[in-house]
DNA sequence: TATTAAATTAGAATTATTCTAATTTAGATA
DNA sequence: TATCTAAATTAGAATAATTCTAATTTAATA
């Protein structure tokens, strides 16, 4: 946490506790949070934090590239802190997300006719599946 | 359009001319139009057509398996009435979205260690990039 | 310690989407 | 062809996620 501090510190930012808690709960976090997800938590310590807040700290992180933002769930966005280029699995039923560190960039070439029309920076692999746990829920129903 | 109209009435569609004109206008069409997009065109002919009836159509369609929803872009949801499976790319400077028909399934094995925690159904590649309109503003502007 | 640019806040505004409940209508049936 | 009814349409309200606003506070520097 101590070097988190000093690395946030040395990239111009402005470490208020507010946007301590975030960073802390946002380090190593694997649990892909929505912003709502940060609120709840952070209002537990800082009761009157704002969403304005949680957003505006997201942005920076995003601007600054700490955090991606993961466009996977239609109905909200998701946060990972871990910026390695890696996938995500989402389960149909209940929307967890799951890691996949898996490099399929040699793969995923693009054919000529869309390289014509658009110059790649960069790719994603949404997988969507059923989570073990949805997993047993459905067996059970079916019984 | 004859065998369009057919097909949906085959599905127990029941085929209002609103309805008729948001299928006209999805058939074929590749530029991925949101909701909106759809509303504002329907509304030329149908000035009173409401936004429920384009996303009942939708939600209809969907579950008829007649489109797809589109999750790549963080503001809106998009159509596609192409069912095909297959990928995109959006421009990260005018969302514009291409369609990349390329068969990646293959090279798309999931790593054992999550194979355990999800049963994976489908995946999709979301490319990001500078369409050819937007790569030519970049080069005018670093003039 | 004073200064100030940046961050925080409550709450309003915006945007995308969904819901509601009254009305209309397509298509089946008599 | 007229009647019936389940399904579709509508305006507008409601909801949910996110962004904005403008007044206030504060971290970090000088």
């Amino acid at each position: 946490m101590k070097e988190l501090i000093a690395k946030y510190r040395e990239k111009g930012f402005k470490l208020t506790p507010q946007r301590l808690a975030i960073l802390k709960f946002l380090n190593g976090n694997t649990s892909h949070p929505t912003a709502e997800d940060i609120y709840s938590n952070i209002k537990k310590i800082y009761p009157t934090v704002s969403f304005a807040t949680v957003y505006n700290t997201l942005q920076t992180l995003k601007d600054k590239n700490e955090i991606l933002e993961i466009t996977i769930d239609p109905q909200k966005k998701h946060y990972d802190p871990n910026i390695k280029p890696h996938h995500h699995i989402i389960c149909i039923e209940c929307n967890t997300i799951g890691d996949i560190f898996e490099d399929y960039s040699e793969a995923l070439r693009l054919p000529d006719y869309i390289a014509m029309e658009f110059k790649p920076v960069g790719s994603h692999v949404d997988f969507y599946g059923l989570c073990i746990k949805c997993q047993k829920k459905e067996r059970r129903k079916r019984q």
